[in-house]
DNA sequence: CTTGACCTTCCAGTCGCTGGAAGCCCCACC
DNA sequence: GGTGGGGCTTCCAGCGACTGGAAGGTCAAG
């Protein structure tokens, strides 16, 4: 398979299956031509980092991800142990995201949004050291 | 006041104001030393960024921000508008990052964590093509 | 006079791509 | 055989918002 027909199936753009293959996820190997040969197993690597990354995954995590894919001695301890990883950090944005919301949203309900200047917004960002 | 003073009252690191300065959100001006001068209006505008970007506005935004803050004429309804969109970005981040932590959970629950290879998290990653 | 804390500039790196330029390669069609 | 259009290659630059570090100037205290 060529770049584009890996792309398509894996759902990969290609310059980022190239990318893949700059930093070492992929090897695919070469043809005469000089374009790049993709077999089956790659194919299933570039599908699996793409539900890794669309998991949110770091492409690191994603290099240790398919290692212990790659070993059939791992623990699924191992595994497990990088998802919590992985989870209490969404978690944890999740939380930062939603103290944010709450905060814009009373400042935006108190805010007339008429023509004139007065707005509990800019006050809220103008108020000097009052945190 | 120096760079360091500024730094100090703003919460603002050193280097971002001065990249503040290269993207021209502030203009302190110089002491014939070459050192930056800060007056009470700059730590004012940088305590403003700090509060806009700590409430997770872009650094377009500010620097729109900022303008609508100087602008005496300004309608509350330009701020308000604003505002809003930045809210409605951040309740959709939460919602994806939600979505996300749902299904990161469910594998993480359903997986033994054990010294087994069997693993539903990689089973998961693994499934090709089964959306 | 030296030390150490400041300050300056400039360059490079972060993360994970993405866009674009310049230039082969290949196949179909005429 | 030529031509056109796609697909492929490499390399370089840029995104956002900083951050780290090197190399060097400045200033006040001891």
């Amino acid at each position: 398979m060529n770049i584009g027909d890996v792309s398509e199936r894996s759902g990969l753009p290609a310059k980022t299956i190239r990318y893949y293959e700059d930093i070492g996820l992929v090897r695919p190997s070469r043809s005469e031509n000089g374009y790049r040969e993709f077999g089956s197993q790659d194919l299933h690597k570039l599908a699996f980092l793409a539900r890794a990354r669309s998991l949110g995954f770091t492409i690191e995590e994603c290099r240790t991800l398919l290692s212990l894919y790659e070993d059939r001695q791992r623990s699924s301890s191992d595994v497990k142990r990088l998802a919590e990883k992985h989870l209490t950090r969404i978690d944890q944005k999740i939380v930062e995201l939603q103290a944010l919301s709450a905060t814009l949203r009373d400042l935006v309900v108190r805010c007339q949004g008429d023509d004139r200047p007065e707005c509990p917004i800019m006050n809220d960002l103008a108020r000097s050291g009052t945190t």
